[in-house]
DNA sequence: CGTCGCCTTGATTACACTCAAGCGGAGTGG
DNA sequence: CCACTCCGCTTGAGTGTAATCAAGGCGACG
């Protein structure tokens, strides 16, 4: 029914960073649209922001800006960490992404937020209004650029997330989460990092139970995949972890 | 893309607290990023690629871009109906998005295609080199403008999907498709449309089986919700299929 | 008329959810 | 200092939703 497909697309990537990086493209010829040499994804704007805007704390559990709120600035995390999230008025709510320092949030915005913004952790955050953002890149074709291809890089990593909501088990949610999580949060000397959300945000995330969340863990570190004390977590067995037999 | 199901479901936003205590006047003068105005969604760059590129007649099935290919024109759909997807090693597959005639695929790129293209229906698309969307963006700043929101609207409407897919139920999610679907079809003058995408592309837009998808929309039908026949679908009660009072 | 693709329907299974209880650390107050 | 609560996490038992396995219907097409 479908048109071949090759086997040199062959697919999931746990670890998306690395991935990303492997794909970008090296020959700068005839790049056009695409960033051709960054060895940081989702590092387009990073610093780009240096010295703009003002600077906010926010207490742990606080929000930032609310559903429905009118989006008129964009943040970056300078320290601690922020989720976005959409509530459903039973209780529901999905998370849509964890933002550490030097992430930027809210570039997407047109109209008025869909999702809210919270502060995970006590957080500090840079404020900066959308029509200083318009005014850079009228003023600066880099940044213009850079601002685009961050923007596309928000829309790649949704939709491997669609991929992990729509077609990935539990055990292969956590697993993928905690790869993404251990990539982007500084190891301490034991090469532990500490997990700045708590399960339920992670479940949020996750599109699972706390309960699943909390056995799914359980479960990795009795295999000893994983070494877990609370929400300090170390990777044991990264390859283990990436190819999936984790699943019994 | 669930944009009609949630009037009610948007919801809740705790606290008031917001992180903006200071100044920050609303003033509605800078609407700089945001687009104030636009009664079309996703219709930012309707028309404005017309007379450009090269049109490409694709046959049913047919990968239009692989997965792993190297992203170098963006595509507007003509006629007909395309899928983007990602399939996984094992078989699984999913589908980010259905694109209909005016919309288009492409832009978010950046080195490679994570997601194939593939025609859902035979179809004709128009094949826009990336490098000319550069061109475009640098000599035509509102062209630059209306690239930015249509790629903000795709990363609003990726993020709705992530609640779908992770928060809702099977027959949530159908309510929703369908009404997505009635919304973005033209409607016969018996207000029925005709989908184009089969039962298995609509699973696996949905993360769910044929199976379920023909049983939610089997259910659908016993209430007389929906009128069904084959792909040929009709909304009986939209107020039933919004509210989701649809389950039992 | 037979095959094929797509869809529907039924029976059964299993994965993740729900409900419920208990653990342990942090913080509070007597 | 200890008892207490609170909160987040874990664990267990049982349930339910959607998946799986399997069969059959129906229309298109050769």
């Amino acid at each position: 029914m479908f048109a071949s497909l090759p086997a040199s697309t062959i697919i999931y990537s746990p670890g998306r960073h690395k991935a990303d990086q492997e794909a970008m493209p090296l020959s700068s010829s005839g790049t056009c649209i695409a960033k051709s040499a960054s060895p940081i994804d989702n590092g387009y704007l990073r610093g780009r922001l240096d010295g703009v805007g003002s600077s906010v704390e926010v207490a742990k559990g606080q929000e930032i800006v609310g559903q429905g709120d009118r989006a008129d600035s964009c943040f970056e995390v300078i320290h601690g960490c922020v989720r976005t999230l959409q509530r459903l008025e039973d209780g529901r709510s999905q998370v849509s992404e964890f933002l550490l320092p030097g992430d930027i949030f809210g570039l997407d915005a047109s109209g008025e937020h869909e999702f809210a913004a919270e502060a995970v952790t006590a957080a500090t955050i840079r404020r900066v209004r959308l029509c200083t953002i318009d005014l850079l890149t009228r003023e600066d074709a880099a940044f213009e650029q850079d601002l685009r291809h961050h923007l596309c890089y928000q829309i790649k990593a949704a939709r491997r997330r669609l991929v992990a909501l729509g077609r990935m088990t539990a055990a292969e949610k956590i697993a993928g989460f905690l790869l993404e999580m251990s990539g982007r949060l500084d190891a301490s000397e034991q090469g532990a990092v500490k997990l700045p959300m708590c399960r339920g945000d992670i479940a949020d995330y996750l599109g699972l139970t706390i309960e699943t969340v909390s056995r799914c863990m359980t479960d990795l570190k009795r295999r000893n995949v994983i070494s877990l004390h609370g929400s300090l977590i170390a990777i044991l067995d990264r390859r283990l972890l990436a190819t999936k037999e984790t699943l019994h």
